[in-house]
Formats: C-alpha cells, structure tokens, sequence
DNA sequence: CGCTGCTTTGAACAACTTCAACTTCTGTGG
DNA sequence: CCACAGAAGTTGAAGTTGTTCAAAGCAGCG
C-alpha cells in the first residue's frame, strides 16, 4: 500500500536541486539517524505516517538560523546533518549558548510549554534538519503510544542532560568543564558512527567558552595545558583525543587541588 | 533592621504548625493546586479518570527520601504541601543539590528516560505528594489529548527552567545567583497564592549555596550584604524582600565589579 | 597584500573559596 | 526547665582560580 504513496511523496517533495547526500529527502526509514531520532522503536506503516507529517526543509548555510529568539513555535526539528548551536540573549545584551545539536538531536522541546521559543537556533556549518509540526506530531502521538513514549524519552533525557550540565556548571574547575566537554562530544560522535578520538569542532572557542562559562582565554589556556600534558592534540578546530582515561579522572572530579579521594564512605542520610 | 521587630517574628515561628489538612485525602478537583498540577486545563469525568490512578501517600517526615538514586522509576509526583529537594551523587562523593521543589511541582521527569531516578528527592520538611503511576499516566494520555498535552507542557518547562538555571550558574555572580533564587521562589509563592514578599526558606544555607554553585560562606556574606543594604531583611530563614526592584537588578546584571544601590545608571539591553 | 576575525599568551587583578574561629540555634536528656 | 552537645550560620584573613586587559600570532578572504 504505502510504497506507492510513499514514493509519490517524495516525488512531490523533490522540488529542490539535489546537491550531496545532505540535501536528499530521505525517508526516516532509510536514514542513519533512524535509532537515534523519533523513529526508533516505530516500524512498518506506523514509520510511514511519521515520515509522511515531516518537512524536510533546504539545508541552512552556516550561521543562518533556524529559529529565533521569541519566534512562534511551531515544530519541533531534529538535526540530520551538520550541527547548530542554541543561545539565548541575557539582560545585558551578552548571550549565553545553552547546547550545541549534533545529528539526530531534537531543538525545539524547550518551546512547548510558551508556545514561542526561549532562545535561537544557529547553524554552525552547512545544516540540514528535519521540521516536524508538534500539532501532527501530537495528534500522531494519540495514535501511536509507542512514539508518545519515545518523546517523553526523548524530553526525560534533554532534562536530565541538563542537569548534569547544571553540576558541571555549578561543581566543576575549568579543566573538568572542557574535559567533560569534549568528551561528550567525543560520545556522541561516537553514538552517530564517527570516530570517537579524532573530530572536527564546529563551534568556536568563543562559543564553548560560553557554553562552560568561562572566558575565551581560560579555555585557550585549557587546550594549551591539555595539549602540553599529551593528553589531546588540538590543531585549531581538529581535535584528537590521546588518553581518554585521563580526561575521564580529570572531568570526574580534581575538585579544585588535589585529589587522594578513594574513599568508600557513601553518605547515606 | 529592627530587633523588636525581628525578635516577634521569631516568637511567631516558634507556633505548632498543625498538618491534618495535609494529610487529607484530597481529590484532584478539590486541590487547590489544581491549575498548577497535571490536571489544568481538565475536568469533569476526565479529572475523575486521572484522579483515580492518583496514590496519595502518607505525609514525609522532615528527611525522608521520597525516593533514592538508582531507583527503579515508576511514577512521577507531585508535591502537594511541603516541600523537597532533589539532589545527585557527584563522583567525588559529594552531594549537587539540582532543584527545589514546592507544592504543585513535578518530580521525576528526568527518570523517564533511563527508567531509574538519576537523583535522590529528600523531604525538607513535612511533606506530602501525589503519586502518579507513569505506565497509568502514559496509558491515560492516549485518552486524553488534553492531558498529554499538558504534560507536555510541564516537561518543556522543566527543560525552560534548567536551562535558566545553568544561565545563572555560567555566567552570572555570586550576589546575582543569590538575587535570582531568591526571586524564582518569591514567584513561586506567590503563584501558590502565599506572600511573594514574604517567607520562609525551608531549606539550609548549605542546600541553597550547593545548589547555586556557591560556597556556604559566600551564600550567607551575600545575605548580610542584601540585608545591609536594605533589599532584604533575613532573620535565619524567615525572609523578607524589601526591595524587589534592586533585587531584579542585581539578578539582572552586576556584570562583575561592585556598585551601590544608589546606581540607576546601568547599561539597560 | 593588508584587512578582519579568531586564537593564543602574559601579567595584574577581582571574585570566590578555603581555613579557622566564633556565635547562634536546636533538640535531647537530666 | 535548664544544660549541654552538635548542627547551622556568620565573620575574618589568606590563598586560588579564573577574569580582565593588553598585545601579539595566525588563518581566511576580498
């Protein structure tokens, strides 16, 4: 039954030129990210109504946005390919970047509950996303509990990525932040097929710095030392990571001096 | 400033608090948290469907675990009187407290995604708390667009607030955290229908500088500071906001050198 | 080639932490 | 009801981390 339809979509929507492998419209069913977006879990004709309420829009060229600060939520997107990186202004004209979106990461979920956007989403590199309108989205939900259940998962793990966020935000020194940083990044290249030692970073110093909640010179300086220690090269925006275990102590913990800390003594009240 | 004053507020928090209404079973129709829980915005037999898979548990004791980490998630809750905290192990054995709770307010949300709690919920005080099932909730959402819907919107919310959260935490000083907290809880008290003005802190100096990424010392110089300068009178933890204005300043901006109140001419946008 | 924006480096400085002592509060048992 | 011990909060002084300011090195691009 849906093949054919299927088919017919994709025709109607292959109105653009098609450049590279970014700009193909995919169907979610044969798309890489399929286990790490919305699909997951959701297969046969119940993929096929999912796929048929996604927009797949022209990729964003770098620093283009996708959404802005206050605009009208509308959809929810999720990242095929390229990243974004989100900010929001502060009071004093500064901003502060609150993620940075890989393939197959959701933007949009902080939007629902105000119906407007809270921050702005921009493109670091060539980007293409998928646009899915929440009302569909919502009303496919109704139907399909299994993809209800995945987007409460999905929402879960943003608030608990967040929070550990917060800890680092909140606990860490300088150099744990940016271990814990890169590291992450290193996960989730991993997570999407790619090398987990050797990877390009999009953002710039500044906006890292941003995002950790240091100054420019402070990260620089971190670099400088990671590098110094063996433990990263870093040429500019190449980065690869030489001695994972070392940057796993150091984002853990180093609380501020020294460390010693093998204790067992678990606080329990 | 004044100790009269002051030393009849004392006397007054020294009166029983008596807690049988707390304990009282309440249906969801009848609580007065009604517009601030799951079931806004629903009602008639509806209500009736949600307030049946609803436990209401016995009352905490101030300290008691709500529940632990690493515990198997089955059910969000919601605090109906009393009050919370949520906090995490950090590798060093630490403890990052990630969020206060007040009545109205959801726990849990971050569990959904690992199906276990990846944070500890401790009674602050006397507390009492709606349980709702998740499996039931999930069950009854595909029912009840409204309600999905709803929640939804709280779990966006949630990843709003955590992410203002970490704003305060990379970028901002240590009288503009203060300022700020100080301000989330004042809204949230009024939203609750008590005084914005004033309160009491159910939680300790060392909960509130851990949460806000501050040392003990630092939080309570910043109270003296406030208080000195006549924004806030605090006597321990009974609260009382002078000045909200300096307050929203100061949470604001205060780039990082100091001023006095006095200071109208600040970089507005 | 010279411009611009991004990154790195150095030195002085400020904010916050840590350490330590002291005060105030709370609750428990005599 | 009071005394006492432990917890919680406050205050001061010294010490660090990270920031700010200033300037120089590097890549990209017209």
């Amino acid at each position: 039954m849906n093949e054919m339809e299927l088919a017919t979509h994709r025709k109607k929507t292959h109105q653009s030129k098609v450049v590279d492998i970014l700009t193909t419209k995919v169907a979610c069913k044969e798309c890489s990210l399929h286990q790490l977006c919305l699909p997951s879990s959701i297969d046969g004709s119940d993929l096929e109504k999912l796929d048929r309420i996604i927009e797949r829009k022209r990729p964003l060229k770098r620093n283009e946005h996708l959404f802005q600060v206050g605009g009208t939520f509308s959809s929810i997107y999720v990242v095929r390919s390229g990243s974004l990186k989100t900010y929001s202004p502060t009071v004093d004209g500064q901003e502060q970047v609150t993620g940075f979106h890989l393939p197959g990461e959701l933007l949009g979920l902080d939007a629902i509950g105000k119906g407007q956007h809270p921050c702005a989403a921009k493109a670091l590199e060539t980007t293409s996303v998928c646009e899915v309108p929440f009302e569909n989205l919502e009303h496919l939900t109704q139907e399909l509990p299994t993809l209800q259940h995945q987007l409460l998962r999905l929402m879960s793990k943003e608030i608990f990525d967040d929070q550990e966020l917060m800890l680092l935000l909140g606990k860490k020194t300088a150099e744990a932040r940016l271990s814990a940083f890169l590291l992450s990044i290193s996960l989730r290249f991993k997570q999407r097929g790619f090398s987990s030692t050797e990877f390009y970073l999009s953002m710039s110093r500044n906006d890292i710095a941003n995002y950790l909640g240091l100054a420019v010179e402070t990260v620089s300086r971190m670099f400088t030392r990671f590098q110094e220690d063996g433990i990263i090269n870093a040429e500019r925006k190449h980065i690869l990571i030489n001695n994972r275990e070392a940057m796993q102590r150091i984002a853990g913990m180093n609380d501020c001096c020294e460390e010693t800390v093998s204790d067992e003594n678990q606080k329990s009240v």
